[in-house]
RNA sequence: GGAGGCUUAGCUCAGCCGGUAGAGCGCUUGCUUCACACGCAAGAGGUCACAGAUUCGAGUUCUGUAGUCUCCACCA
């Protein structure tokens, strides 16, 4: 079995070995297993054009950790990858590339040409984030990969919207929408980000048009007074009681707009009068409503001012800003500009600020949706985890305004609606229409908008298992169980999934959204493209190994909260990984047997190794199924630095190395099960190294991957055996203390003598004291030895310890360290006897919490009684 | 204007159902000990933001205060 293994893990080599391999033997692959619960889970597609980032690797991760933990567990456990044709984002690219490199805008191509374009380059680029969700180790069923434009996405979202619109769901109308002049389409509420930006309150006169006076209004966009059809006061304002009813006439365009009384004026803000622009403004609009105000639209698609409006016409909105502005205050109209900070919606795509223009679109009524939205998470059907995120999610849902789903671009799912030139029906069908349904008529046209993006990845949990047909994928695998993503989109996609699958399927699409925080740079900044401070997780994996970068974005995170990316800790987790590959190494360079399991007996330090294994076990399953992953991997870490290779391996160095063949076999056996059970442990972190390393050991079966998840076993703890090693330990700790500060040698070896009540214990330790507290010799007894003269001593609870060292030890530290050590002790001895002397502690405290303190009291008493006495023969 | 998070060792963060604190990095001192210097051993370092409350007992529950960050909201 002795195989040579390098000394330091390369883990480029071995990753992308074991990720073919598992691939090849279709491990990822997701089966329908009658005897099996399923487990799934749907990946939050990404871009399809997209790259992946850091905030992708963590998603990533996070959902490979659960899958392969289920999977291991005996689930028939499915995760579906995909991609998103992320309509904008797409779009742009790709006009961007057209624009650079052949001077050219869509519009020249025209649509059809256009879309072929578009889908090469989807073709070009879209399996690359694929080839990086592979490096992260993602163990998804790639043979289901999905696009949410492929035939049967685009299926379901036909169903869904003709359904919608048969229920009265989905409708036109024409309504003030955020509008983007730069994308030219239209926005969800949920796609524009506010931002304050410093601008400017101008202050406009605006006379009566009966000459009798004159108002203020003041506006941070005096563009738009183009378009204004009213002035709006507040009916309690006593400052303008007369002037309501009466009209005024508008600078430079010279229109008469009436003065009307409206509750939506701010007594306190400003001047107490709002102009009132119903076309650009959704406050302006809903007032225009109530008073039957004209609508005037004076800015077009673009943000240019339209014809009309003599100079005006043809500039942008900031041009005309300006011009307005210079020719108001030229004509005196302009009282004062005082510096104002605002909220600012910009496009979430480009960033270019939100111009609301009234347009017609498409809207899913949201109200009747949310309902049921509501109610499923009210009652726990779809939990949050963490917690606190439902109430962002309710708060949102409580709030929603009706969501505009038409697009003004090519890219997307083209909305299935045909207009009738003849009689104006709107034919809408899940089948491409010829005629009018009404008239027959074949003089139709289909409308060219597309759909929101979201819209069909609103359907993803379920368009991918088959809907609306009713797929035998559908059946068992689907609701599907956990949904992984950040907070930040949950607004997005999580609320409009659980909404459509409500809906759709009458039932929540998961009933667990794991949300996690964002990936920030060192000094807690978002990473951004336009920053360039964004890490690359693929370099990192390339340079530290992707178990490693898997390792740190998980551990000692909690979820839902943002983490620092810290380089050093991606070194800390690669060195990690090196401990465990030297470990491993060190375990095969001594294996002679390919037994496998336990052996028939078992040593005090192997108990002590196991029991402390099966608690571990115990622990980290719980943690997992807690979704306290970064728990859970801190404690496999801890267990395998601390306790299996610094201490057990070096526990079992004098069996190993000495001449009793049994004894041989017998360490070398447990080395193989506890190093086996941990990999197991640890193999959802760190997928490519524990695989590696356990096709190198004996084994049975074909892959770890694949290998039965631990459980915690009654049979395997052994608390006397555990407390009998520590007890041990405890004394090896503070020889290598005491030598530590009188700098002693390893070399220089010493003769111990170990007074103790368990002496047996210390007998079975006699190798290890040896080995790891450099004694010479060991004299073992119950009784104070009679001549102490010219040794240094030491306790610990269970023992104290002499050493022959005395010359070296500087007499007046060792006082020291040992007042502060009693000082220290009985500080805490005070508290407990103060806590075992209160009747309310004895009294409501539990049992076992009370019996507990008094066992630490009374080692406590003893530890501090020969503390004392060790001071007093140092006297 | 609402809602939420965070405030624990020099830095970055863990800390599940309440029983006087942990990790990584950094720092100090030793060590080429036959798996590993991407290492070993020993150490230093914290009144768990502040004030109350509940409790036998509170980083851990509740209330308030301060600082800080984020999200939502149509304030011209």
């Amino acid at each position: 079995m002795n195989r040579e293994l390098p000394k330091v893990y390369e883990p480029q080599e071995v990753e992308s070995r074991v990720y073919e391999m598992w691939e090849k033997n279709g491990c990822f692959k997701g089966h329908r297993d009658p005897d099996k619960k399923p487990f799934t889970i749907v990946m939050p597609p990404p871009n399809v054009t997209g790259q992946l980032h850091m905030g992708h690797a963590m998603d990533c991760t996070l959902q490979d950790i659960l899958i392969r933990f289920k999977r291991m567990q005996g689930y028939a456990a499915l995760w579906v990858p995909g991609t998103d044709h992320a309509g904008i984002a797409t779009q742009i690219k790709v006009e961007e590339d057209l624009r650079v490199n052949e001077g050219l805008t869509r519009h020249d191509l025209g649509r059809e040409k256009f879309l072929e374009r578009v889908w090469e380059w989807k073709n070009k680029y879209g399996s690359r984030i694929v080839a990086q969700q592979k490096k992260m180790g993602a163990s998804c069923d790639w043979d289901r990969a999905r696009f949410t434009m492929d035939e049967g996405c685009s299926k379901a979202v036909r169903e869904v919207f003709v359904s919608l619109y048969d229920k009265g769901l989905i409708y036109k109308g024409s309504r003030i929408v955020n509008w983007c002049p730069h994308c030219v389409t239209a926005l969800s509420d949920a796609e524009v980000e506010y931002q304050d930006k410093p601008g400017h309150l101008w202050h406009i006169r605006y006379p009566l048009t009966d000459g009798s006076g004159e108002l203020v209004v003041a506006t941070t966009r005096p563009e738009t007074m183009l378009g204004d059809t009213g002035v709006a006061v507040n009916p309690a304002d006593e400052r303008y009681k007369d002037i309501v009813g009466k009209t005024c006439t508008l600078p430079l365009v010279g229109r008469e707009m009436p003065i009307v009384a409206d509750e939506y004026v701010e007594l306190d803000f400003g001047t107490g009068c709002v102009k009132m622009t119903p076309a650009h403004d959704p406050n302006d609009f809903e007032v225009g409503l109530r008073h039957n105000l004209e609508t005037i639209r004076v800015l077009d698609d673009h943000g240019v001012v339209v014809e009309g409006y003599g100079k005006y016409s043809g500039m942008d909105r900031y041009e005309a800003r300006k011009a307005i502005v210079a020719d108001l205050e030229e004509q005196g109209y302009l009282v004062k500009v005082e510096p104002y900070s605002h909220n600012v919606g910009t496009c979430y795509r480009c960033h270019n600020d939100v111009e609301p223009i009234i347009s017609a679109q498409w809207f899913v009524k949201m109200e009747p949706l949310a309902k049921e939205a509501l109610r499923v998470v009210n009652e726990g059907e779809t939990k949050f985890v963490p917690d606190r995120f439902s109430k962002t999610y309710t708060n949102w849902m409580e709030n929603v305004h009706d969501w505009c789903i038409s697009r003004q671009l090519w890219w997307g799912h083209q909305i299935p609606v045909w207009y009738c030139a003849d009689c104006g029906h709107m034919t809408v069908s899940r089948q491409d229409a010829t005629r009018c349904e009404k008239c027959g008529s074949k003089n139709i046209e289909r409308d060219p908008d597309v759909l929101d993006t979201w819209f069909s990845s609103a359907l993803w949990p379920f368009s991918t298992l088959g809907w609306p047909d009713k797929t035998p994928d559908l059946d068992y695998f689907y609701p599907t169980d956990v949904l992984v993503t950040g907070y930040d989109i949950i607004f997005f996609w999580v609320a409009r999934m659980i909404f459509s699958a409500c809906e759709h399927t009458k039932q929540p699409p998961f009933h667990t959204v794991l949300i996690h925080g964002l990936v920030r740079d060192d000094k807690g900044r978002k990473m951004s493209k336009s920053l360039g401070n964004g890490i690359d997780p693929l370099e990192m994996a390339d340079k530290y190994g992707a178990d490693a970068l898997r390792f740190n974005l998980i551990t000692g995170n909690a979820p839902g909260n943002d983490m620092r990316f810290y380089v050093e800790k991606c070194e800390a987790m690669r060195n990690f990984a090196n401990k465990i590959w030297n470990a491993s190494r060190f375990v095969m360079m001594n294996l002679t047997t390919d037994k496998l399991g336990l052996p028939e007996t078992l040593e005090q330090e192997d108990k002590w190794i196991l029991s402390k294994l099966n608690r571990l076990v115990k622990e980290v399953t719980d943690n997992m199924e807690a979704y306290e992953l970064g728990v859970a991997s801190a404690k496999v870490y801890d267990f395998i630095w601390s306790d299996y290779c610094d201490w057990y391996i070096e526990l079992t160095k004098a069996r190993l190395q000495g001449d009793d063949e049994h004894a041989k076999e017998q360490a070398q056996r447990v080395l193989v099960y506890v190093l086996t059970e941990t990999l197991k442990l640890l193999h959802p972190f760190m997928p490519f190294i524990t695989e590696e390393i356990w096709q190198a050991l004996p084994h049975e079966g074909d892959f770890l991957m694949l290998q039965k998840w631990p459980e915690y076993d009654e049979a395997l703890n052994f608390q006397e055996a555990e407390a009998a090693m520590e007890s041990v330990m405890d004394v090896i700790r503070a020889i290598r203390a005491r030598r530590a500060e009188m700098n002693v040698p390893p070399s220089k070896k010493a003769e111990l003598t170990i007074v103790t009540p368990k002496v047996a214990v210390f007998d079975a330790g006699r190798g290890f004291l040896t080995r790891l507290a450099y004694a010479s010799g060991i004299s073992l007894t119950e009784t104070e030895p009679a001549d102490t003269a010219g040794m240094v001593a030491d306790v610990t609870h269970d023992a104290k310890v002499y050493m022959p060292l005395a010359e070296l030890v500087d007499i007046e530290k060792e006082k020291a360290r040992l007042t502060k050590d009693l000082g220290k002790k009985q500080g805490e001895l005070k508290g407990l006897e103060g806590k075992l002397s209160n009747p309310g502690f004895l009294n409501k405290a539990p049992a076992d919490v009370v019996a507990a303190e008094q066992e630490r009291a009374e080692k406590l008493k003893a530890l501090i009684a020969k503390i004392e006495e060790q001071l007093k023969a140092m006297a």
